[in-house]
DNA sequence: TAGATTGTTAATCGATTAACAATC
DNA sequence: TAGATTGTTAATCGATTAACAATC
């Protein structure tokens, strides 16, 4: 009856796949539509149809043969697949760059998460309001994470605070923690930590362009 | 003799994964060691050691049985592997809240990345310089682009903007876009986007964390 | 009805993992 | 030398793709 608690119920890539998805679907919803097929989804993207037909099968989202998929519905059962149908509140810890980058982007409602909270260390930025959103001073985090029962930081100090904050962060009873600090984080098993690597696309765009800029260097096959 | 052109010489996940490596490479030959074993890297990440040597190999860096590797020369591996030994300039489209984010992020360097100009529509921002790069209005893009050389954009600019913007680096003859608009981008076959989508961590956190703290929920197979 | 589209079941493809001989 | 570690070759695993019957 209970599932394998850490088995998704869908492979990785899909779940990777489906805010892209959704966001179109919201985008068609919006433009009045009311079905739209999963060919005509895959044709938006790199991917094909099939892929999408069994993306949206994990969420138990289901097409009308000849028809395609209601749009309504699927949002839905999309939203409702990833948790976004309710915010998860979450804090911030780290108002730098980054940090405060995110602070102003509107769109994580969207995608189910309210930062109802920032934190750092720095007495200049502590007790300011970046974007609507507080900054208090760290050694505030864990009162205040119990008050609001808030489970999930997105974390984005410097690479060199983040095990020390982690530790502070699980203490706290944080158990899910979207880290952008390009560090491993040691957790307890049962906290979940995302790893958050912009450096890895980076990688990729980078060696695809230098493949196409300057062929046949260091990656021929031997020869 | 000559590679097949977009055929990359290591599994994508292999070339998003040395980033990472380079990081703790560099970190340790900053403490002053001088050589590193599959097996150590392995443990400060959640991979395999066969893995590690599978996607060092990649690079054409060599390990000594018994040895390990050497930090210095594994390091210029993966830098000329990705082409991070020598410094990509490039246009940042877009200077919002993530882009000034970027701009403010001095990491790119080592990334193989310099950021030489940014670009936005809004007159507040033209003539403006953030974090030491000049923001300039959009349509000096495409001369610029041509006098400096610059073959790569990176585009922050509103989902609504994306594709027109595109149109415009493509003429300009950008041949790298990576992408944060969240748009399928429509480009001539040669022109390489990256997609980086945020979003797609997040869905992947909230899903494992939703499980955690609802477990049984939507997700079950089928009963 | 005819035909497009779904969803299932099977085949393919590619990446990860395992096993082990080679080696410093 | 003894033994840890590499790199190669083979086995496994999981995701993508293909084929096709079911269906509105």
């Amino acid at each position: 009856m209970a599932p394998s608690k850490n088995k998704p119920a869908a492979p990785l890539p899909t779940i990777r796949r489906l805010p892209a998805y959704l966001r179109l679907l919201r985008r068609h919803r919006n433009a009045g539509e009311q079905v739209i097929s999963g060919t005509t989804i895959a044709g938006e993207f790199q991917v094909e149809p099939i892929q999408v037909r069994k993306d949206l099968a994990c969420t138990g989202a289901a097409g009308k043969p000849r028809v395609g998929f209601e749009i309504e519905p699927t949002i839905e059962a999309i939203e409702k697949f990833l948790g976004w149908d309710n915010l998860t509140q979450a804090f911030l810890v780290g108002a730098g760059h980054l940090g405060s980058a995110l602070l102003g982007y509107e769109g994580f409602r969207r995608h189910g998460l309210e930062i109802v909270a920032g934190f750092d260390t720095d007495p200049a930025v502590v007790g300011r309001t970046i974007d609507g959103t507080e900054i208090f001073a760290l050694d505030r985090l864990a009162s205040l994470a119990r008050r609001m029962s808030v489970r999930v930081a997105v974390l984005t100090v410097p690479s060199t605070a983040a095990q020390e904050v982690t530790d502070l962060l699980v203490d706290a009873g944080i158990v899910g923690i979207w880290n952008f600090s390009g560090r491993k984080l040691a957790v307890p098993e049962d906290v979940i930590v995302q790893y958050e690597d912009l450096s890895a696309g980076l990688a990729v765009l980078t060696s695809r362009v230098n493949d196409l800029l300057h062929p046949s260097s260091t990656r021929d096959a031997k020869a």
